[in-house]
DNA sequence: TCAAAAGTGTTAATAGTACACCCATGA
DNA sequence: TCATGGGTGTACTATTAACACTTTTGA
C-alpha cells in the first residue's frame, strides 16, 4: 500500500446534467452555486465524493438531495479533468447525466436550492466548463434515443403521439414527418396503445400511450 | 475555496487499454503488477494522475512511458469508481483506450515493463475490475469503426484489403462477406488504392491500400 | 497441376424518406 | 361553421444482405 504514498490525492465531484420536458422544449435543470469561487453563477447541480459512497452512489445522493427522486434513469457521461478547470481548486469532475419527469419532483427541494429549469437550446452561460458537459450530454441523449425507450423517463406514464414526437423533435433538433413517426413508433414494441383518450389537449380527443416495462 | 476543505481526496489513477493487431487478433497490451497489493497478477496499463496534468495528459504520459509512443489515437472510456475496486486504497479510476501499431513500438520499453500481447479472445484474468475495462473498451471499440477510420491506427501504413477485412472481423466478432466489404470500403474516401502490390501474403499479390489523410 | 489468396456483380429484402388529405370536436 | 389537433397510406430511394466463380502465381 506504500506505493500509493508518493502520488498526490484530488478533489473529486459529481455534476449532474438533469434533463427535464416541459412546455414541449428539453430542459435542464440548474442553479446559482452556493460557494466560491464562481459563487452566485450559475452551475449544474453538483456535489463531491465521499469516502464511504461509490462514484455512482455519490451521484445519486446528489440528485436525491436536490430533487427527491430515487431510481432514476442516470448514466456517467464523461470525466473532465483539465487541471484549471475549477479556479479555486484542483476538482476532478465526473459527469452524470439523467431524465426525470418535470411534473413528478420534489418541488420543496427545488425552492430550497433555488433551481430553475432552463431550455437546452437557450443555455446561459453556466460556470467552469459547465456548458461543455450540457453539449455533450445533449449529444449523447440524441444517440440514444435512436434506439432506447428513454422517453419513458421524461414523460408522464401515459402521453399522446405528438408529445412523444415533440420529445423526439427537442431532442434531436430537427422536425420528423408525422406519418413516419407513427409508423416507427407503431413498430416499437416497447410503446403501446392504452384504450384511454386524452381530451385535454385537443377538441377531438388522442389516444394515450404508455411504456410496457 | 475553504468551502472544498470539508471534502476529502482521493487517489485518481489512469488505466489504458491499449489494442494491438498481430497476426490477424485483436490484442490489448497488459503487464504484471509491479507493486502491492496485487504485486505480480496480470494488469492494464496504468498509473496515477499527477499534480501538475490534466487527466488526459496523465493518460498521454503513461502510455509513453509504457510504449514510447506520441500522438497515438486515444479516448476516454469511462471512470471506474466502486468504494472497494483497488483492495489497497480507494483509488477512483479513469480508462482510455488506445490503438497503436504493433509492428511500430518501443520493444527495449515493452521489456522493461515486462508487457505482453494478449488476444481480447482469450483475456486472462486480470486484477481487479480490470476485466470489466477490457469488455467495456471492446463494445466501444465496435461501435467506433462502424464509421470512423481507426483502422489507420492499428495497421501498418500499407496493407491489403484482406487484412483489414480481418481487422474488421476480429473487432467486430463476426465474419464479413468479401464483395460486400470490398464494395463498402471503396465508397469510403478516406482509404484508398496506391498503385503498389503484396507479394508476400499471396502468391498472386494484392493490391496495397491506405489510409489518406 | 494444384493449392491459396485475389478479385469481381447481381438480385432481393429492408429501411428510410417524401408527401396531402379527411376526421372529430368544442367553442 | 370553423379552427384545432388527430389520424391515416403509398411510392420512391437508399442501404444492406445473400450468394459463387474465375484469376494469378509459386511451389
Amino acid at each position: 500500500m506504500t506505493a500509493y504514498k508518493s502520488n498526490p490525492k484530488f478533489y473529486v465531484s459529481v455534476d449532474c446534467i438533469i434533463f427535464g420536458f416541459e412546455d414541449g422544449h428539453l430542459k435542464v435543470l440548474i442553479h446559482q452555486r452556493p460557494y466560491e469561487p464562481g459563487k452566485g453563477e450559475l452551475s449544474l447541480i453538483g456535489g463531491f465524493v465521499q469516502t464511504n459512497e461509490s462514484v455512482d452512489s455519490s451521484a445519486q445522493r446528489i440528485l436525491k438531495k436536490f430533487t427527491g427522486l430515487d431510481n432514476v434513469y442516470m448514466r456517467q457521461l464523461a470525466t473532465f479533468g483539465e487541471v484549471e478547470r475549477d479556479p479555486g481548486e484542483r476538482v476532478i469532475s465526473i459527469v452524470y447525466y439523467a431524465l426525470i419527469d418535470v411534473n413528478n419532483y420534489n418541488t420543496q427541494l427545488s425552492d430550497i436550492h433555488n433551481t430553475q429549469w432552463v431550455d437546452v437550446d437557450e443555455m446561459p452561460t453556466l460556470c467552469f466548463d459547465h456548458n461543455e458537459m450540457v453539449q455533450k450530454a445533449r449529444r449523447m441523449l440524441g444517440e440514444k434515443i435512436k434506439d432506447n425507450p428513454i422517453g419513458s423517463n421524461l414523460l408522464p406514464q401515459y402521453f399522446t403521439l405528438s408529445l412523444l414526437q415533440t420529445l423526439y423533435e427537442s431532442i434531436l433538433g430537427t422536425s420528423i414527418d408525422k406519418r413516419n413517426f407513427r409508423r416507427a413508433i407503431s413498430e416499437k414494441e416497447y410503446i403501446q396503445a392504452t384504450g384511454m383518450i386524452d381530451k385535454e389537449s385537443s377538441r377531438r380527443g388522442a389516444t394515450l400511450y404508455r411504456f410496457k416495462k
